[in-house]
DNA sequence: TATACTAATGACTAATCAGTCATTTTGTCA
DNA sequence: TGACAAAATGACTGATTAGTCATTAGTATA
């Protein structure tokens, strides 16, 4: 494990037990069995392994669920959403903790910036995924009903995490659809609106630049040892700029890296792009 | 307005918009243009103006919603929870945004304790509310639909604070009503199934000591001037070791303080001793 | 073995903050 | 007016913290 990644396990630890601001560097170190000069070779600031954390995390979560949504074809994509959602809460239990724990808060503007970008990356999903399973019958309550969900996902979190996390992850992915189903069925008094969706159209329309994947895998190139993942990687790399495979060469060599969870985001950017 | 509603009053705007760690005294009384030395005089430690506004404000806010579901007689008891509830948050909407931003920030154990007691306050009221409302009917998910509600008002609460507070009670009230009820008569799968109930046992019991009400009164006598008010609690005092009086003649002392929102919580207490 | 380079250390600095207390100001009596 | 007390002040203390940097340890190469 590269030292980036002790800090940030342990310290995430800590965060979820104390909070940001009550955790010093110097516990940190401490924890991790290292020096402070040493934090400090690894992140230039505490503020930055913050928001490493928060981006790591995020987009483990998000990518997860928003590919959940996305790949699901079946009449069950309320259930995967939902299993796909606890699970992941599951998994990353001390960040959740941690996300519960401070909120808003206002660290700086980056962060807040950050999270608002999540949470609209987050109705996206979920708009993609009642769009989806109710088609236009639901229009005039859709953005409504993200709400609804948002706030009764929030809801048992805070339950869940007061029981310490062990719970049925089947049994409230199947008390949750059934509660989606019933007031997407029902609602016919809509606190919010259809234009709350204009503050969606910078997300249909979203697409990272071929630059930044180009030079996302060359990093993760630079990562990684001698390996079929990154022969792969080199492969796509090229066929970013000079598209010249056959579609499901490029479809294997994704799959060459897709069962690695800590690529899941380059995945994700990689299935994007080729248009899947 | 003595020196430490000042404090309270000015203080809780820095918190609502910076946090609690992020706010220094200093900062605090140079804001209400007092000296440092005048603040301790007010409050022992930052710590105690801390948990004197969360005090403040949550019984506030816990009693008028309590209140709220107690007396509506009519059909209409949801929509009456929900129009106190949001026109409380209107009220006090500074405080409300420092709840979401701190949430359980682990400050203290004293505060995380009383943070939970006033959690469990709300899901005392909104267990009394659905079972007015729906009766036996509702047994089996009660308890789920309870963390349902209040899910639900956390989500559109996030959604509020975003937008500055602008909003339409009467719309957000009819919209959740619709939503409660839909649930409330449709869920067949509970996550959280009846024996949560047992937590809420030592608050059904509850009653405030005979004790604390005396000294309570005592407090705030002490407090007034020379006043109607004063004079009801004087024999409200009396009438507390020595019930001598027609039950008439103490509802009319309690309604003498009643309108006075700055005792809300002493005419609850007030009212619950003398078993209305 | 000598050299050159990188990784790691922890004592140190400068800044911030909660809380104190000797001193001053203000208000209230005779 | 003067004597006294209560209220208010703000410079100061001690503790804590993020971040730095001169120094040392470890490692690879020639």
């Amino acid at each position: 494990m590269s030292k980036k990644q002790l800090i940030m396990d342990k310290s995430l630890e800590l965060f979820a037990n104390q909070g940001f601001e009550a955790t010093s560097v110097q516990q940190i170190t401490d924890y991790c069995g290292i020096s402070k000069g040493a934090f400090y070779l690894s992140f230039k600031s505490k503020d930055e392994l913050i928001v490493a954390l928060i981006d790591h995390f995020m987009q483990q979560l998000t990518v997860d669920i928003d590919l959940s949504v996305r790949t699901t074809k079946s009449d069950d994509i309320l259930y995967y959403f939902y299993h796909t959602t606890f699970q992941a809460f599951l998994k990353h239990a001390n960040f959740v903790k941690l996300l519960m724990k401070e909120q808003t808060h206002s660290l700086n503007d980056e962060l807040l910036t950050k999270m608002r970008y999540y949470d609209r990356k987050t109705d996206q999903t979920i708009l993609t995924m009642i769009e989806k399973v109710y088609g236009e019958a639901i229009n005039k309550v859709k953005y409504d009903l993200i709400f609804a969900i948002k706030g009764l996902i929030n809801g048992y979190s805070s339950y869940l995490l007061f029981n310490r996390m062990e719970f049925d992850v089947d049994l409230i992915s199947r008390s949750l659809v059934e509660k989606t189903d019933t007031l997407a069925r029902s609602i016919t008094i809509p606190f919010i609106t259809e234009d709350y969706g204009n503050m969606f159209q910078q997300f249909h329309d979203e697409k990272v630049s071929e630059d930044d994947l180009y030079h996302l895998i060359e990093e993760t190139i630079d990562e990684l040892g001698e390996s079929i993942e990154k022969e792969s990687l080199i492969l796509l790399k090229e066929q970013i700029r000079t598209p010249t495979y056959h579609h499901a060469i490029v479809i294997g060599l994704i799959e060459n890296i897709k069962n690695h969870s800590q690529y899941k985001w380059l995945t994700y950017l990689l299935t994007k792009h080729f248009d899947f």
